[in-house]
DNA sequence: CTTGACCTTCACATCAATGTGAGTGTTCAA
DNA sequence: TTGAACACTCACATTGATGTGAAGGTCAAG
């Protein structure tokens, strides 16, 4: 498929399309008019992309990822070096911060709004709405 | 305190402490010299704001959760319009999609991290350390 | 064969989060 | 009382992820 239709089924602008190119996230081929051709896969692949970028990763990171994180085929390990081993040991500890962080604060959202919530169905009265202390 | 040391205790640099200030995310009250004065309760909300911060989250959303994330006074419901609510609702899914493609990346990383270090430990002998195939 | 809807590259603009430095005032300790 | 360390504001620079538009090539349908 061509850049537009991937855009419309992932929801991806084109141009960022074209951006992960650049920062070589992913490689379509080429037609013979130069025009980019997209396969099936590179519809997860790019929804992938979109993810590890909205939850906070650079796209030089999601790079050394996403060799790794291919789940459509067998497991390669290209170029395993130590480093290699060492990032992926770093950004599996950084993603662990990163839930944690957003679970709490995910956690503390719903207590406030339980306790919003509960306090307005208790007020069904006419009642003024702000800076009440619970 | 002053900046340096709340920059200290944080590890947060000035500029970014004057920086959250500006997007009005703080708001520390000024000595009679003009200096700004911090208080141990912002040693706290500065780290959470650096958490969300690294968690993704932009300012200015950030600065529409804070007042509900403090733990460490008494819930105060300010102004809370159903505009406030469904920002925060949507927000709380926004957080759980976050968290829940961190931890499905997390775990990718992990099972890969899995095999490659049981196939290393499984050559311990000289071998080719690139591409292959599992 | 032209028109419209695609595609290409190039390039400049923007926004948020930071870095950095200039120029100046304040505090504190030697 | 002077110098080091800190504070202030202002302002420009940078980086990463995007938006936007210009100038032009490709192709299918009327």
């Amino acid at each position: 498929m061509r850049i537009g239709e991937l855009a419309e089924r992932t929801g991806v602008p084109r141009r960022l399309l074209r951006y992960y190119e650049e920062q070589r996230l992913i490689t379509p081929s080429r037609a013979s008019n130069g025009y980019r051709e997209y396969t099936g896969s590179h519809v997860d692949i790019v929804l992938q992309i979109k993810g590890l970028l909205d939850a906070g990763l650079p796209t030089r990171i999601i790079q050394q990822l996403l060799p790794c994180l291919d789940k459509s085929q067998t497991i390669y390990v290209p170029n395993v070096t130590p480093e290699m081993i060492a990032t992926l040991q770093r950004e599996q500890v950084r993603l662990s911060e990163r839930i944690e962080c957003l679970t709490r604060n995910r956690d503390a959202i719903a207590d406030y709004l339980d306790t919003v919530l509960s306090v307005r169905s208790a007020n069904t009265e006419s009642m003024a709405t702000s800076c009440e202390k619970v």
